[in-house]
DNA sequence: TGTGATATGTACTAATTGGTTAATTAGGAG
DNA sequence: CTCCTAATTAACCAATTAGTACATATCACA
């Protein structure tokens, strides 16, 4: 398939007059701006045309309807964040370390999101029935509680976590506080002050919940080696 | 003030021909429902107008415009929310006791009001917007901290708990776990499965939220005091 | 170089939607 | 009973908005 859309790669010099690629994405990155900060039903498509160089007409040829757009932008954003956590190598590490670094990279990694924290508010909002008929999203996020199990396992059988803990569970709850953390912090901050939304408050939090983590699973006579996290 | 609103208690059989304080409760009550179903854009003046007993005119009578409706509703939603805090007697209890009985009753109390959660989905989405005009909203949530910070205050007094854990960090903690788990079940459950949002999932939830906190909090050597949560 | 499929620009439309105008009725104070 | 104000009704409107019809240009390929 021909690359347009990466313009000095290609040999013959392709003068961008028509690029099929390069018009998709164009507007699925205004679409996304839009959806995520507007909503679904917030988002206009007039508006979405407009911040493109392409023409209403080419969002309605390549995408059918609003909801289209929507669904493809939606798995844009999934897509997009997740599989991050491959590239953390988190196997050299011994199981401590490795728990603390996962959950950092979460909540880091969330926060260098809020396009995707958003989408995924919206998506809510609408009961999630849009993720529903993707396929695609589903798939993608094995790989985010597969990570966390192996660590969890290698901290089980080394005695240094305690049983009864699921990596269901402590997926979940890692996400909550590093999800959490982007979504409401525009109410939050308004209601109790925005000291630990500064970066020094956010460093903080980081570690904080990395904590959390860490004094849930370890076994009590193991809670001395929790990492202070001021390298 | 009469209360036509209140029907059998008034003397005279006030009969309910103008009724302008239940006009308002009926507005705020059905525009709760389709604002948190649908969001401040996606919820339609005509379609709340329809499933009141009122007429569409009354909602500009009363509230201006769609935002100003909005803003009520939003208030409304806070309202009726917070305050419950009050009622849990954690004076009475040990600092422990006091901790897992408040994780438990905020966890079980967001639950329990989904309605809220979604308004403030809502308003994140839009930035807090509509809440920063809002006076009562902000004095509204100071209570919930208060409760926290004198069962901290007393549990580390005592020795049970560690320093260096603020009521704020605690607070967000807990309202991270307990909100989440509302406003992402949607999404959380098409990718891993609703094992955890069954009844017998949210309950397990539940104690493992308190339980997370008290770890958090807890000396290490009072670990075994964590209460098991199986009465 | 011709040809069918893909891609794009222009202009338009039908329906929805937030909001209003103006006239009417009930309630309460004097 | 009167009269002023608050509450209510019914019809109406202007603007927005998702979506389309149609003509046209470009491409891949024979």
């Amino acid at each position: 398939m021909r690359e347009a859309t990466e313009l000095a790669k290609s040999k013959e010099t392709k003068p961008a007059v028509r690029d099929p690629e390069g018009v998709r994405r164009d507007i699925l990155t205004v679409a996304m701006e839009e959806f995520s900060q507007n909503g679904l039903s917030g988002a206009r498509i007039d508006e979405i045309a407009a911040r493109t160089k392409t023409s209403k007409r080419m969002i309605y040829y390549y995408f059918g309807d609003k909801e289209g757009l929507y669904q493809r932008v939606l798995e844009e954003a999934y897509g997009k964040v997740r599989g991050g956590e491959h590239d953390l190598e988190l196997d050299g590490l011994d199981p401590i370390a490795a728990l603390d670094k996962l959950c950092r990279f979460t909540f880091d990694h969330h926060r260098a999101n809020p396009a995707f924290i958003r989408m995924v508010m919206v998506e809510n909002i609408h009961h999630g029935r849009h993720m529903q008929m993707s396929k695609t999203i589903r798939d993608l996020n094995q790989p985010a509680i597969e990570e966390l199990e192996k660590v969890l396992r290698r901290g089980q059988a080394s005695g240094l976590f305690r049983e009864g803990v699921t990596s269901l569970e402590l997926h979940w709850q890692i996400s909550a506080l590093s999800f959490f953390n982007v979504s409401n912090s525009a109410t939050f901050s308004l209601i109790f002050g925005g000291d630990l939304f500064t970066d020094e408050g956010q460093h903080r939090l980081s570690r904080h919940v990395a904590e959390m983590v860490l004094r849930y699973v370890l076994r009590p006579d193991h809670l001395g080696s929790i990492p202070t996290g001021m390298q």
